[in-house]
DNA sequence: TAGCAATAGTTGCTAGAGCAACTATTTATG
DNA sequence: CATAAATAGTTGCTCTAGCAACTATTGCTA
C-alpha cells in the first residue's frame, strides 16, 4: 500500500457520492410534494419494517444518534405520521409506530424510492453491489 | 438486477460507514487537541494544496455548498488559520488562503490523518481501492 | 434494603447541509 | 450606452449530527 493510495482522500469520494444521492432524493421528494426529508424517510422505512420499536432500537438500526432520532420522531409526530406510546413495563422506554397516515406515506413514497435506487445502480452489476458492500463492511469494521 | 438488489439500502451503508469514519476522525482530533472539525480539516487540506482560491472554487473542490464553505471559512478566520482577501480585478470575488498558523496546523494534523486513513484501509488491497473508486464514480455519474 | 450504576430519553449547544432571498458586481444584449 | 442576465458571496431559515448535562427509571450490589 504505497503513499498515494493511503493519502488519496477516499473519504471525500464517499462524502461527495452520498451528498449527491441525498440531494437527488430530496429534490425528487420535493418535486413530487412528498413533504418529507430523506432522513425522515429512512425512519419511516424502518418503522414500517419493525412496526413498534423504541427510539434506542431505531437509532441503532439507522446508525443515527439517539438525540437525532428523538428530534426526527418529533417532526414525524407533528406531521401525524408517527405516534409514541410509553412502555408500561419499563417506564423509561417510549415505543414508536406509524399511524395509518404514516403507513400510507410509506406506500406512497416507496415506488419513487425504488425508482431512484434503480437509477443509482444503472450500469452496475450485482457483483459490483457485492463488492461495494464487502469493501464498506471491511472499512467499517477496521475502525475502532 | 432483481428486486432484493435494488431494494437493498446501499444508501444506508454508505451513510453508516461515512459517519463511522467521520466520528473516528473527530474523536482523534479532539483527543489530540487539534481544535478543528473534520470539515474544517478538509478545507485546510484544499487550501494547502491550492494556496489561494475563491470560495466558489473551494466549494467545487470539496463538494460543499457555497454557503457552507462561507461559514466554515468564517470559523477558520476566527481561529486565525485562514485569511480572506478581496480580489481587485473582480470585486465580487474573495480569495482565501492559509495563514502561517494555518500552514502549521496542516503540518501538525497531517500525520494523524495519514495514520487514520491507513487504519481505514487495513485488510484491503489497492485493487479494492480501485474497485470502490470505480463503483462510486459510476453511481455518482448515474445521478442527474 | 439503601445506595449506586446503568439505561432511555430529552434539552441545550455548536457545527455542517442546502434552499431561498438578498446585495454587489460584472458581463451580455438590446 | 442602458438595461437585463449572470455570477460571487452573505444571511436567514429548517433539518441533521453529535456531545454534554440533565431527569426519570430500572438493575445491581454491598
Amino acid at each position: 500500500m504505497h503513499d498515494t493510495f493511503v493519502s488519496n482522500p477516499s473519504f471525500f469520494k464517499l462524502d461527495a457520492t452520498l451528498k449527491k444521492i441525498r440531494n437527488y432524493w430530496q429534490k425528487n421528494f420535493d418535486a413530487q410534494q412528498k413533504d418529507i426529508t430523506v432522513d425522515q424517510w429512512l425512519l419511516i422505512e424502518n418503522l414500517y419494517k419493525h412496526k413498534r420499536i423504541t427510539h434506542n432500537e431505531l437509532a441503532r438500526l439507522t446508525s443515527k444518534d439517539i438525540t437525532t432520532v428523538s428530534r426526527i420522531i418529533e417532526l414525524l409526530v407533528k406531521k401525524e405520521l408517527v405516534e409514541r406510546q410509553g412502555s408500561t413495563d419499563d417506564r423509561r422506554k417510549v415505543f414508536v409506530q406509524l399511524t395509518p397516515a404514516g403507513v400510507n406515506k410509506y406506500k406512497d413514497v416507496r415506488p419513487l424510492v425504488l425508482e431512484m435506487r434503480k437509477t443509482g445502480w444503472n450500469n452496475l452489476s450485482e457483483g459490483d453491489y457485492n463488492e461495494l458492500t464487502r469493501i464498506l463492511d471491511v472499512i467499517y469494521n477496521n475502525i475502532p
